[in-house]
DNA sequence: TATGAATGAGCCTTCATTCAT
DNA sequence: CATGAATGAAGGCTCATTCAT
């Protein structure tokens, strides 16, 4: 993983090498969603994607390359999450947390092996580690910011520091995700959503009407 | 190709056995502190210990085995934590969830790099998987308990699921503990402490005047 | 700790790697010629291959793996014997029991170090065990319908029972060639053949006048 | 087993001390009877001798020593046989034979684990492959000599050579014990000395009426 | 003597990575 | 490019034997 490069694989350069390429990639998933990356051996994904063990390292120099990788095509699947309706039913400024909290679950839930994977990845990788708390800055910040504008306008409590108060919040969505989809706490899917919301805007101290949560809805939006 | 017997290491008889073995668990914690379960060898710890690498099976089978010996030693660590009296500044329910939030945070925070490891570990091994997730259940369960006892009392917002409650409340936490000592977040302790509270208790819709978060206060309080 | 999965090695695909397992199978025979099956380690079947001891576990899972293959390719050796002319000197039905039993004793004696290895792991190993005992029972099986034949042609003695008087010859010669070839007894290979022979036949009660056992003969057959 | 001594242990000059030696030779037998001697462990022996580890030292130098003396403890054993009446139904020269064939095979149908292990341990180690083949030869010449006797008086066929008979007669009747006390043929026991005895005769060309081999006789002699 | 802890030689096994074809 | 054989660093584990108490 932190090996010196020898040898650097440069891009395919034909159509075909191409094609290798990302059956290795798309092994490499299959793979570490089988075995976790710990355990997942170049054999076996060169294996999965019916090349040889050699062809590997023509375009990756290590098993954390190929990793890298798989990452990145997670991150093209967030803009394929769909916008409910439903979530418009929350008062103004808690639509935008609705919707938000429910795409991160929504991409969460379709990836969850992977997800568990990359935290395996992070609790010994610097890089990835990085990578992941990065991505949780992302979040934290935003939210922050829009902590400060409710604030200011007067709809939240403003003893709270807003950096503390999105990480908090922050925390609570994605280790409640996490405990859902990972550890595989057996909660449902919308109930979970109205309750992260509803309490995400009371711990702000905003005071909104939330939609109602009856079962009649829940069937409506359940899966 | 030859009969198969158990060969667990037994306890140690002597007092000079238990010493060496003692030595081992704590040279155990000392290596995976520095290296992480998955870097350290045993080699590495019986060194650490002054042993010879034949010596750590005398007393274990498997690096797995000190391992659970050591987060073992790691509850013990759990009573050292003594009450604080600014805690009792929060109204009634508040000061319960104040003192159990900072109780948690201090022994995380005194435990950080095994917390980490432990989370590696759990990462791909099923027993600390399922003895992390039961101690998470145990928090949930007690805080569920404690939501349906204040709704009782119609001090909280009755429309919430206690049990989905609690783990949002277990979730947040939990998961902001760990980005500030494990991840690095730059926090202040009693600022952590005292926005973890308030939240908590606004998002159960609980109205309680929290104590004054002043510079003056700060100075006393923090270390 | 992690996932179980069978790494069995694969046949070679190439000329090559067909060339390399079968130096190994060869190297296998010789160390476990010089050394016995015990003493033999694996580094120096790779090394006497010429090969890296890694090579070895491209091919073979372990010490046992190779020498099923060696004994194996010793079973190909028995076709070899081309019969002697002066077995047919003996009367009809013997004439078949000395060519049997000089077919036994020439390949016993071309493999004299494998056999003993053979019985060396047999003392431990449940599966050789039960390889050699099959084969044992084959010579009995055959000797038992022998016997019976004879019996019914009133030419030996109907009081014994044919599966133990088959059992007591196949365990004359049997263990006679193993004191001879293992053992290191010094005697002499044709007057072997024709007294074991010779004790068959009569102990069967078979009467048949035997070939002339004389010097002249003895100097043109013995090695 | 082939280690350069260092520290001879003496013989115990303490009752006491003859007591525990006695029971790690006793402790020795049953481990060696249930692991084998290969995957007997000095461990488990002082451990069933109910002494500590390093005691075993005090008596023995290696495992080897240990077992060395719990062979020469069956060797006593065999003075226990009993000689049968039946056995001198047959004719003069044959009863003797008769005797020493049941005898042969009833200490080692009571010792059979042990003969087993016995086996294994010469198939590695010279001194005991020495014991064994001094053993057999013992019996030879002694068979040899008789037959000698026996040819003298004319009684048994002049054109074998004593010392290739006696050799295939040994072989065959401790093959045979081999085969149904360790290999686990299941052949009745009066029936076998029965056969073996006849056989042996014929084989020499000694013409005798032999004992009727009747169920009668069985139901009173079989065990 | 008895004890049992400590030692380390000796062997096994995996798998990422290189390389000749 | 693709292939798959060859390599060896890295670590694991056992257990006979020594030794201080």
């Amino acid at each position: 993983m932190t090996a010196i490069l020898a040898r650097v694989p440069e891009r395919p350069a034909t159509k075909r090498g191409a094609e290798t390429r990302r059956s290795l990639v798309c092994a490499a998933r299959a793979v570490f969603e089988r075995d976790g990356f710990l355990d997942a051996r170049i054999t076996d994904i060169a294996k999965e994607a019916g090349a040889a063990h050699g062809t590997f390292y023509t375009y990756f120099r290590t098993k954390g390359d190929v990793f890298r990788e798989v990452v990145r095509s997670l991150e093209e699947d967030r803009e394929h999450v769909q916008p409910n309706p439903i979530d418009d039913l929350w008062p103004k400024p808690l639509a935008a947390v609705a919707r938000a909290n429910r795409a991160y679950m929504e991409t969460y839930r379709r990836n969850a092996r992977m997800m568990a994977i990359i935290e395996q990845v992070a609790t010994f990788n610097d890089e990835m580690r990085a990578i992941r708390h990065e991505r949780t800055l992302g979040f934290v910040r935003k939210v922050a910011a829009m902590i400060v504008r409710v604030q200011a306008e007067g709809l939240a409590d403003t003893r709270l520091d807003p950096y503390y108060a999105a990480t908090a919040l922050t925390a609570m969505v994605s280790r409640f995700t996490y405990l859902m989809f990972v550890q595989g706490e057996d909660l449902e899917f919308e109930k979970a959503v109205w309750t992260l919301t509803r309490m995400w805007a009371s711990a702000l101290g905003i005071d909104g009407s939330p939609p109602p949560l009856n079962s009649k809805a829940r069937l409506q939006w359940s899966e």
